[in-house]
DNA sequence: GTCATTTTTACAAACGTTTGCATAAGTTTC
DNA sequence: GAAACTTATGCAAACGTTTGTAAAAATGAC
């Protein structure tokens, strides 16, 4: 205990002068061992708080005790409260996680998948990074499956990869917000989208879109604007959108980070909220129902997205299924002040 | 490649009709192998996708390539951005993290280092969970330094485990907040302070206390406010104070989700601020730039502790140096429309 | 006291690597 | 053509477990 080096199995072994094996029975509490035997071992271990080598044991078994998650970021609530949600119902489980950030790199996406295999975990929960899902390269995914290893896309997929997946139908979520909207008497509707090719970005942007063209208003490609979804992304857009001679009287932000900078320069530019400007968001983060106005957005219940694929990820091994779900969560209206009109 | 059992060595031997000694050499590179036998091993593990398997790696070695890092919770901005700034300086390490969450608890806590260690971590990064340090309980610390595994505090230490930490001096920072605003004319400063017991509580709250002495304000305890550093747990606190007959001319904030929840009570109950009452929080969220108005804050530059955490743990395997630096990463004042008057 | 039966333990192989040492093959030297 | 090298490869043990099978010890039956 005091030693650097760890307490093996043997070690035990030539305390009470048996074999590796007997140790290894009697810790598993094998029935063919002696209940004496069993008993002095099990304490003495206690005593001297030996501790299994995962290693060997994964060496053995050929697992890990380990699940891997590969999430783009790290720095938003959103895929945090994934991870706790992950956290929460496998934790009891005895599960290790093992977390990866891509920055949304391909290469590094590969290279964190190839070194899960390597390290044999026992589960992968990826959400897919955006240079991954333009380059359209999936070997590396392929690979996963044909190990056998359960695959689940968290938040964001492909459905080129036939595995599970929870992710939240931004689409109907955009619809909403759009149409909240419009029922509260806005007519022109901006959008500040997320960037290109990012299947979050275009199936909101999808969402705005058709329930604009359900309403018969036209869409004016002058009322899009493109941010990467930070704050500060969304200044300049704002700035132009309020700047037309004829502006918008509602904005649809991608998410609420760049709802609170374009709530932030509207102010700024003298136009009141929601009077003139009715404002919303999506992601409902922790801090919208704070702002002044409080911000309206969507929420995805992230931490519901890290449960429900745990929960997949549970039901595909008691079950031995090999094909495992596709959730769709249902995104939530969160009405607050600044499109209370 | 398309079967279930990943490629061994063995296998490779086999197609080669060597030893898998020779193979681990040629894929290592050992100058005593043949220069064609290398090349087409080398060749042939590519093309088959060998990949090294880490458990087998580890248990040889006793050691994983694998990092753990335990913090008590993973939904702010603030741990994340620890994490990120652990990664961003070991990824090209080729580490891999463990990441566990304590929820502040202790025997989670210990379970956790333990599965480390057995996991034969090369170095434990760890946030102390409140109930450990309430506790007084050391001794799965202890362990870790006893089999000498590098353990460096990130954020929240403990003196008295003699080991590195990367902590940001939370004293100095709640002294600078205070002091700011004294100097804007505040005279009667309320603290919306942190849980009992838990060191960051502490010393923000002796900061602001010795910044009152210091400038002979006497300390008011009705103007002392307890929060769990949540947004809503500022709600009732503030409009206690705000509904003094005397109120408070400033509010410091224990961190920026407290400030912001009470400035939205301030102004909900028809003060102004800062003209009426100034408000400065801690942590400079990435969001508080955006409130309305703009929330002044302390920056504990949370990337940077990650970093500097990373580097003392390399700093530390290089030279092979065993009791590792107390880092304190000075704080910074940010200055915004909230105390602006 | 022998044989059959039950209980308990040990042996050895395996998981996939690495590595010290031995050995085989090839080259040089005389 | 033997001795002395150099170069290239193989053997076997080790890392810490688990587990099928064999064997030893204890018990019981006669």
């Amino acid at each position: 205990m005091n030693s650097n080096h760890p307490i093996t199995i043997k070690d035990i072994a030539r305390k009470f002068k048996c074999s590796p094996s007997t140790v290894s029975r009697a810790l598993s509490n094998h029935p063919l061992i002696n209940e004496d035997t069993r008993r002095n071992i099990q304490e003495y271990a206690q005593k001297v708080g030996y501790q299994r080598n995962s290693l060997s044991l994964g060496l053995r078994h050929s697992k890990s005790g380990t699940l891997g998650i590969i999430v783009p970021t790290i720095n938003h609530f959103h895929e945090t409260a994934m991870i706790e949600g992950l956290q929460s119902v496998l934790q009891s489980r005895g599960y290790m996680m093992n977390i990866c950030v891509t920055n949304e790199n391909y290469l590094l996406e590969k290279e964190y998948v190839e070194k899960l295999l390597a390290n044999r975990v026992e589960g992968i929960f990826l959400s897919i990074s955006q240079e991954t899902y333009d380059s359209g390269h999936y070997e590396h995914l392929e690979n996963v499956l044909q190990r056998h290893i359960p695959l689940i896309f968290i938040d964001r997929e492909y459905d080129g990869v036939p595995t599970g997946s929870i992710t939240v139908d931004d689409y109907l979520g955009a619809f909403a917000a759009t149409e909240h909207l419009i029922l509260r008497g806005c007519f022109r509707i901006a959008h500040l989208r997320g960037p290109n090719g990012l299947t979050v970005s275009e199936r909101r942007f999808n969402g705005y879109k058709d329930c604009l063209e359900k309403h018969n208003i036209p869409l004016d490609e002058n009322l899009v604007a493109y941010t990467n979804f930070k704050a500060e992304s969304a200044v300049v857009p704002t700035r132009r959108l309020m700047s037309l001679s004829n502006p918008p009287d509602g904005i649809f932000g991608v998410n609420d980070y760049v709802s609170i900078a374009s709530m932030q320069i509207i102010m700024e530019m003298g136009f009141t909220i929601p009077a003139q400007v009715a404002v919303i968001g999506f992601d409902n983060a922790p801090f919208s129902a704070y702002f002044n106005p409080s911000l309206s957005s969507v929420n995805r219940s992230s931490k519901l997205i890290g449960e429900e694929a745990a929960r997949l990820f549970l039901a595909g091994l008691d079950s031995n299924i090999t094909q495992l779900d596709n959730i769709v969560l249902p995104p939530e209206l969160i009405i607050r002040g600044s499109t209370l009109r």
